[in-house]
RNA sequence: GCCCCCUUCGUCUAGUGGUUAGGACGCCAGAUUUUCAUUCUGGAAACAGGAGUUCGAUUCUCCUAGGGGGUGCCA
């Protein structure tokens, strides 16, 4: 009885689509994917006050940049509540729910009552059993399962193993609010059902609900989906993952410079593994990916690994892919340097010539865009400290040595510019590095950079000469 | 309080009764080098603690400690 797998992403928009829900969507995709399965995606969206359209679209937007594409169009659980309140209706006329006409008020104490001595603090049924009759004057009444008070609910997770609850601590829960709204307890295992979900994986926070949950298959006699609670994400001291650490926005990583394919190697990697293998094409983590590989301790989020997965995936991009994804992200780049906003046709073409050198360098797109900045830079450069003192009376000298060389160099290109400043040192008997750090330093205004012949060539010859002229005038101004 | 889960280098992890406990990031040292990176070589670094079971426990059981999650007419 092999049944085509279906999996789904359910994501309450009360937010952007937090780093944990990405890996949550990720696992979901690539189980779906792994087994020529179905993904879905389902907005949960029942608390209408808490969710938003701003929300929405930061989550589509996050996974459509994670490159998890989803089947069919989004479902909004919203849409469904008449078929949620229908479900409802359809267990109590079985007996299997009923109505609860007790305050909020009665229920907090009754919680307060069952914690000082030690009990379980959940609902004690007070209304099971009671007839209609019994029912107070003007009370809008919850309507609540009546679940098994003997007894156990176990739940055979796929990454959790076999979890026993025992039923005398669980809850009858609310199916239906007293204003008839359904709950997300109704909504969740009613969706699922009816949207054929066969596997579940979420977040291990859930998984007292699926015992909850289970229990109301059963009531409905609905077969379970199959569950795969997957450990949390925590932030680097241990604690719950917060928007203090890691736990930010997709869109904030897009901001701080990483690519798709590399989030998603670290996120997936993160809690799963495959032997000792690190680095994965996305073939192969739909190849490899299943939930023995998951382990069941949360993992902390490591921004050094990140970064430097990262910087492996930019040197293994294409020139013209990771022009294209700074294209895309360019607006978006946060970096105290200050970054253009956007770049000329002709300063795109100079980036995508002195890609080579600058992606050796990077281990995120902002820092690659960073390091670009000596090719839009407006003479006469500014110096940092570094190269200003590289450039006393001394370094100055060196470049009114060189610059005449420079200026016979024809065709120019690295080889050419290469063989002139080599020739030009050994003549004045001095070490590649005296001459070309003051190059550096004349030509991007700091001690660092690409290779000084290929920043050269890129700047092209008038304005590497005049940069350099710059610096010579200086000494006599 | 009650329920559930977790515990191997700083971090992510491999390991499934017998290993010099392996890899990766980070860190340190060295090599290469026009700077910075890259690359390469080497190094320090871990089985939470205590009882069992066993000829033998990182691997199995129990307890303790620590961490996490849940405990809503939120999702």
């Amino acid at each position: 009885m092999t049944t085509k797998v279906v999996t789904r992403f359910a994501p309450s928009p009360t937010g952007f689509l937090h780093i944990g829900g990405a890996r949550t969507a990720l696992f979901n995709w690539l189980y779906a994917k792994a087994n020529g399965g179905t993904f879905l995606l389902r907005i949960e969206d029942t608390d209408r006050a808490r969710s938003s359209k701003e929300a929405v679209e930061a989550i589509l937007e996050g996974l459509e940049w994670l490159g998890l594409d989803w089947d069919g169009e989004p479902i909004y659980q919203h849409t469904r509540a008449e078929r949620h309140r229908e479900v409802a209706g359809e267990l109590l006329d079985k007996g299997l729910a009923y109505r609860c006409y007790c305050s909020p008020e009665e229920l907090a104490a009754m919680r307060e009552r069952a914690r000082a001595e030690g009990r379980p603090p959940i609902y004690d049924g007070t209304w099971r059993d009671r007839g209609v009759g019994e029912a107070p004057e003007g009370v809008a009444p919850a309507i609540r399962l009546k679940a098994a008070r003997d007894g156990e609910t176990i739940i055979d997770d796929e990454v959790q193993g076999r979890v026993v609850f025992q039923n005398n601590v669980l809850d009858d829960l609310i199916l239906l609010r007293s204003d008839g709204s359904p709950t997300y307890m109704l909504s969740v295992v009613v969706d699922d059902h009816d949207m054929g979900i066969t596997h579940v994986v979420r977040g291990d926070d859930h998984l007292t609900n699926a015992a909850r949950q289970s229990q109301l298959f059963e009531a409905m006699g609905w077969q379970r989906p199959i569950f795969a609670h997957v450990p949390l994400i925590h932030g680097p001291d241990g604690a719950k993952l917060s928007k203090r650490h890691g736990s930010l926005g997709v869109e904030s990583y897009r901001a701080m410079g990483y690519l798709p394919a590399a989030l998603r190697n670290y996120l997936v990697r993160l809690g799963w593994s495959h032997g000792d293998d690190e680095i994965f094409t996305t073939e192969q983590i739909i190849a490899w990916f299943d939930f023995a590989g998951i382990g069941r301790s949360p993992a902390r989020f490591d921004f050094k690994k990140l970064e430097n997965l990262n910087g492996h995936y930019i040197r293994e991009n294409s020139d013209q892919s990771l022009i294209a994804q700074i294209k895309r992200g360019l607006g978006e780049f946060e970096s105290d340097a200050g970054l253009p906003q956007s770049l000329t046709d002709g300063q795109w073409l100079q980036l995508e010539a002195a890609m080579p050198g600058l992606k050796e360098r990077a281990r995120t797109l902002v820092e690659l865009m960073e390091s670009a900045g000596y090719l839009w830079a407006k003479r006469p450069l500014t110096l940092d400290g570094k190269a200003a003192k590289l450039l006393d009376e001394a370094g100055r000298n060196v470049l009114a040595g060189v610059l005449p060389r420079l200026e016979a160099v024809n065709p120019w290109v690295s080889d050419e510019l290469e063989a002139a400043v080599r020739g030009f040192a050994e003549d004045e008997a001095l070490k590649l590095g005296k001459v070309a750090q003051p190059l550096r330093a004349a030509l991007t205004g700091t001690t660092t950079s690409p290779g000084i012949f290929d920043v050269l060539e890129v700047l092209g010859r008038e304005e590497s000469l005049a940069r350099v002229a710059d610096q010579v005038a200086r000494e006599t101004a």
